[in-house]
DNA sequence: TTGAAAGCGCTAACAA
DNA sequence: TTGTTAGCGCTTTCAA
């Protein structure tokens, strides 16, 4: 397939006998150009199919009008959704966004980022991967002039000069676990995630937190770490297991460890939330039709998409200001059937569920 | 923030007193050049900090090494899981992928496909949304040398030039009905989707034909068509049951669909799958947590993103032979609690579930 | 109101 | 092996 080279100004200002710049101003609408002149313009370049060469535009005008972006995983509901919402608020700034993914590889995701900045993408926008242990190549972004900023999931090592929007994870911990303090359980474990990165950490400081407002020990073999996906709810749930004394109610750090909680909860004979009960932090959109529909801890991914979009864009328009700025989007509870204790249960149970 | 002025390659040749031309050949590891002088470049760019400029070379090398890609939905199982293995298709052959997301909205969609032209990428990888019937910007982007290539859903009217990646729906959705038939079942409906859109018109043809196929009448009224979402399933089955005579097995046009219909059956008081049984085309990661564990026509996503890019990468490189290829990859069932029959899921139950 | 000149950072063709 | 010349398509500045 030959490429036709593309339309370009000079085609349209040949045709027209005007120069160049006259017709790259009365396509820009720019004030100078009589509207006579710009109607014509315009109507010429209609009729060529003239489309503009970005890549042009960009380097003279020396920003790009593109956002970059790294997540660490696409096919997954909570990324799925904080993508979703930055795709659409970028679109109407304006803002062309670039999305790569590091498939929560630390070198694809160093890889990605030089590929950003050769781009000259305007603002980095990250959530890190789990393996991501090096800032140095944050501290390269922002020496040249790049903002960065983490949504989620930051690094554990500062970066001095970056912002931050990030979830209340600490708080959204405390939600869930005192919800199962206030419907009487004190036997309490967590599963999943590990303090390596912020989110882990974060929603296990809240989980200590609340048990210690509470006046529950801390048992330590009742924290079992390991990654966010099901596997690991599964293998956490058959730890516990083994220790003996089972807790009767469990806080999953995510919610892929729910289900591989309670999917290790069902083989072993004991019921949900009967036996072991139980909430998580994140929710998926399957979240009505698993049995039992499960409580959680609910991220606004909407919201944490958004802000990260208009956040990062006011960082690029006052340039001249220090680049900082920190915003924790705060969660909430959403209870269904796990987590309510058995009165709130049984009241539940009669009504048929709700289409949402 | 001020943004300082990029190392440029005449940084690096003014340092080391050599052409800018050497420098950028030396870079790239042009044959040209002395071991000695690439060395010598190639540490003086590290000490710099320098970064490629990605937009010029672009400009300059008039082809871009990036893909367009514009989808319908992004937090969605299904696209979701094609994006996924086009980026990592696309990123191992070193192109850069461009996405957009349409919304399900023509309009948008149309303004994706003029920036990614305007980006001037190598070719322009789509989805089209439901929406879509016009197709001239389809042929206006053929118009300027661009290859195009829809995955799974195409417009109506054909596009000269382009190329395609779809499911075979048709025989996905001859194998679900067929299965059904296969079981015992004659009284068989279709609920959602609709023939504005290849998909559907596919699904639904390939229900009529497993139909006939095997004697069985085509009642009009138990096809019921709607969208592809939950809202459609749910309003879907409630028509049926308006109807009076229901159906004994439901062919759910997608995943959400038969999440709907279940909903549905169950606020009606009926028993999936003892009073309606269902099967459905689509699948997602929630699959084996909802109750009862649905079967389904399961296509190969990956499949389909990664021949997508293979296929689009082979059209760009061939550029003067003719553009047009047609793939489609096939699908398979995969058989849980619905549409196997009594004896088989009684043969099943006291099996606990494994993790997958 | 219009346009000429200069340059954004890079690469390809050709010469030295 | 290295460098010169000439763009790629556009925008900005400043003069006409």
């Amino acid at each position: 397939m030959k490429r036709k080279s593309h339309i370009t100004l000079d085609d349209i200002a040949k045709r027209l006998k005007v120069s160049r710049v006259t017709v790259s101003k009365a396509l820009r609408g720019h004030p100078d150009i009589s509207e006579r002149t710009v109607k014509l313009v315009r109507k010429v370049a209609a009729e060529l199919g003239y489309s503009p060469n970005f890549i042009a535009r960009n380097l003279s005008a020396r920003r790009s009008n593109m956002l970059g972006v790294v997540i660490p995983k696409i096919a997954h509901f909570f990324f799925g959704s904080v993508i979703e919402a930055i795709y659409n608020t970028a679109f109407e700034q304006k803002y062309e966004t670039i999305l790569t993914v590091s498939q929560e590889n630390a070198e694809r995701e160093r890889k990605h980022i030089q590929t950003l900045v050769s781009m000259r993408v305007d603002g980095i926008i990250i959530s890190v991967s789990q393996q991501t242990t090096d800032v140095e190549i944050f501290n390269w972004v922002r020496q040249m002039g790049i903002p960065v900023l983490f949504v989620d999931r930051t690094p554990e090592l500062p970066v001095p000069g970056s912002s931050t929007v990030l979830v209340d994870d600490h708080g959204g911990a405390i939600q869930a676990v005192e919800q199962a303090i206030a419907v009487g359980y004190s036997k309490i474990a967590m599963v999943g995630g590990n303090p390596q990165i912020n989110i882990g950490k974060n929603r296990q400081l809240g989980f200590e937190e609340a048990l210690r407002r509470h006046g529950l020990p801390a048992r330590p073999e009742w924290i079992v770490h390991g990654g966010f996906g099901k596997e690991d709810g599964y293998r956490g749930m058959m730890q516990l297991h083994q220790l003996g004394a089972l807790p009767e109610f469990i806080f999953a750090a995510t919610y892929p460890v729910a289900l591989g909680v309670i999917e290790a909860t069902k083989s072993l004979g004991l019921r949900v939330p009967q036996d072991i009960d139980i909430i998580c932090f994140g929710e998926s959109d399957m979240i009505d039709f698993i049995q039992p529909s499960l409580s959680c801890v609910v991220q606004n991914t909407q919201e944490l998409g958004i802000k990260a979009v208009k956040t990062m864009l006011e960082i690029i328009d006052h340039s001249e200001e220090s680049p900082e700025r920190h915003l924790i989007i705060p969660t909430h509870l959403v209870l269904r059937e796990t987590g309510i204790g058995e009165q709130a249960r049984l009241a539940k149970a009669p009504h048929a569920k709700q289409i949402v």
